[in-house]
DNA sequence: GCAAAGATTTGCT
DNA sequence: GCAAATCTTTGCC
């Protein structure tokens, strides 16, 4: 249960305005004791199906069917054969777009992410030897928390996403992920745009559109935005 | 049925 | 700064 269920028409209009509306906007996996809260301060747009760089450039797949759908729902999917993406679907349906969640700032429950990275780590089959097994739970454990999920694979990792999250509605506080608004006594964030990551595959005007938007200042950015911290808007 | 590439991360040069 | 790891999805034969 969730006391702030993100509304889900917020979601339902533009996807570059939505895109600033989630950055400090909470992630939730989980209740209890074992719960994880992260506040999102990067996300990437993929709008349309006119987008080249988004999935849905070549029409409905079996992949990319939810990105279809309505707003506010998961879809998750495997890149390079071993790292999750999660994106929140944006846009009424019939209209494909959505979020790529690219990092989050731990909130609450670090240590479960600590022991979701060093699981996610184990679990790919090129770590085996016992050593580097070890050296690796080492590593992750001396990561500053700003670390733990600075990336799109790392978010996924750090909250155990894989795709039989694929689906979830993320809007509803009864959803074991969700999203949920950003408490009261959070104060504004300075955004910060520029181009999005790993499209280089993309024809222009889409490589260059700076549909990448992150919290300037915020540690957990991934890439060369983490050292972004002027106080206005910037364009990378 | 087969080949190619990918919304990434990590480690080594 | 570059290449490897890994496997699903997509496209074409």
């Amino acid at each position: 249960m969730t006391d702030r269920p993100f509304p889900r028409d917020l979601l339902a209009a533009g996807t570059l305005d939505a895109a600033r509306l989630v950055l400090g906007v909470f992630l939730i996996r989980g209740s209890g004791p074992e719960r994880r809260v992260a506040r999102i301060v990067e996300v990437e747009a993929y709008v349309g199906d006119d987008d080249m760089a988004s999935h849905a450039h070549l029409g409905r797949t079996k992949r990319n069917a939810v990105m279809f759908g309505p707003p506010g729902v998961a879809y998750v999917y495997l890149v390079y054969g071993m790292y999750h993406c999660l994106n929140i679907v944006t846009e009424a349906s019939g209209r494909p777009a959505a979020l790529l969640v690219r990092a989050v700032e731990p909130v609450e429950g670090e240590a479960e992410m600590r022991l979701a990275r060093v699981r996610s780590a184990q679990t790919r089959p090129n770590r085996n030897a016992t050593a580097d097994a070890d050296r690796t739970r080492r590593q992750i454990e001396g990561l500053p928390a700003s670390r733990l999920a600075s990336g799109p694979g790392l978010v996924c990792a750090a909250f155990s996403i894989d795709r039989s999250d694929n689906g979830i509605d993320m809007c509803d506080g009864n959803s074991d992920l969700r999203i949920e608004a950003a408490p009261p006594g959070d104060g504004p964030l300075t955004v910060a745009t520029g181009p999005r990551i790993g499209i280089g595959y993309a024809p222009e005007p889409w490589l260059s559109q700076p549909w990448r938007y992150f919290v300037a200042g915020s540690a957990a950015v991934s890439g060369r935005g983490r050292n972004v911290t002027g106080r206005r808007e910037v364009t990378e």
